[in-house]
DNA sequence: ATATTCATGTAACAAGTTACATGATTAG
DNA sequence: CTAATCATGTAACTTGTTACATGAATAT
């Protein structure tokens, strides 16, 4: 019931296929669920059946054909009642952290390595992340965007999406800092 | 296979009891990893089958007994092996962010409520965070706690925490900033 | 008096992951 | 010519969540 929300929210931006859903929630662009395309194609097919969507079939002749899916009237009550909820607790599940959790009790070199990847992927995050705030921002401030665009909440998450790769850049200088530190220290 | 991980890497910091790790993975202090009680007694058990921990029985006489777990020589084994592999994507999944990415669609009152009350919930995390970490510095400067002290692992991660919840708190300001301006217009 | 803390667990169910399957198309 | 993209799904398995159960001790 949690993927759920987290699809109705995404189709609120229009409709979609399964197959666009999936690229979205596999860790990409939407920083606020995750989910496998085997997840999304299963949710939605319930989602179907509780009235929630509707698909309409595009019939393509050099691709298989695809569903649409669209919020029904239904679909948009479901998203009130659980607006109106109260939200259950983030839950973060990082073995990264857990990995430097352990640096102490293990290899100092297998950790700074796998920081160093991370940092590369984080620093491309944010790139594509910031070009989608230009995009959307569309040269005015943040106070007139507010005041007039048409949606603000995608642009609210993909705020907070922008400050937690933030936080992870900074974060991995940090550590490989304190690494560098503590390797010296143990020479 | 991976709560496995963040267990063996808490029970680094010496033995402790299903109930102690319990309120450790609750959302509470360990802001990598979050687990129910059920699911760590569970894991442990399993941990213990495949000899990864042992544990010891407190008999107590006011309370019921305990057991408390400690990690063995094949559990430190695994650790070592888990940290030469390439860690997973982190996976992050908040209610309050999907609600906030329908905020256009439904009730802007309702979310509003719901961020004001996660702040309260962040800023007292805050607190508890940054007490325990000047507990743990002692006076000393992060860098000469690099160098000196017997683990670093737990305070870096304690960091991220810190970093985490600073930007939440950033973050939930910024949103009720953007809902004023928001509710003025639309009047 | 009542709620919370200590301390463990079982059982049922929901959600998430991995592996497999298909098959044409287009970009490098 | 190889890899990636488009587009859907099934099946088996592993995790995570919720509900229930017990029962004394201590804090409000």
């Amino acid at each position: 019931m949690a993927l759920r929300n987290a699809i109705l929210a995404s189709l609120g931006n229009g409709e979609s296929s399964g197959y666009d859903l999936a690229k979205k929630f596999s860790g990409g662009v939407a920083n606020l669920w995750t989910a496998t395309s085997q997840q999304i194609y299963r949710e939605l097919e319930r989602m179907e059946n509780d009235g929630l969507v509707e698909a309409r079939t595009i019939e393509q002749t050099r691709r298989p054909n695809k569903r649409l899916f669209s919020v029904t009237e239904q679909g948009f009550e479901a998203m009130r009642e659980f607006v109106a909820s109260e939200p259950k607790p983030y839950a973060v599940r990082s073995e990264l952290l857990v990995q430097v959790e352990m640096v102490d009790l293990t290899n100092l070199t297998d950790v700074r390595r796998n920081i160093e990847a991370f940092r590369e992927q984080v620093l491309s995050k944010l790139k594509l992340y910031r070009a989608r705030r230009e995009q959307i921002l569309h040269g005015r401030s943040e106070a007139e965007f507010y005041a007039d665009a048409k949606r603000i909440g995608p642009f609210l998450t993909l705020k907070r999406g922008i400050e937690l790769e933030e936080g992870n850049s900074a974060w991995c200088d940090e550590v490989l800092e304190a690494l560098d530190i503590r390797g010296r220290a143990l020479r």
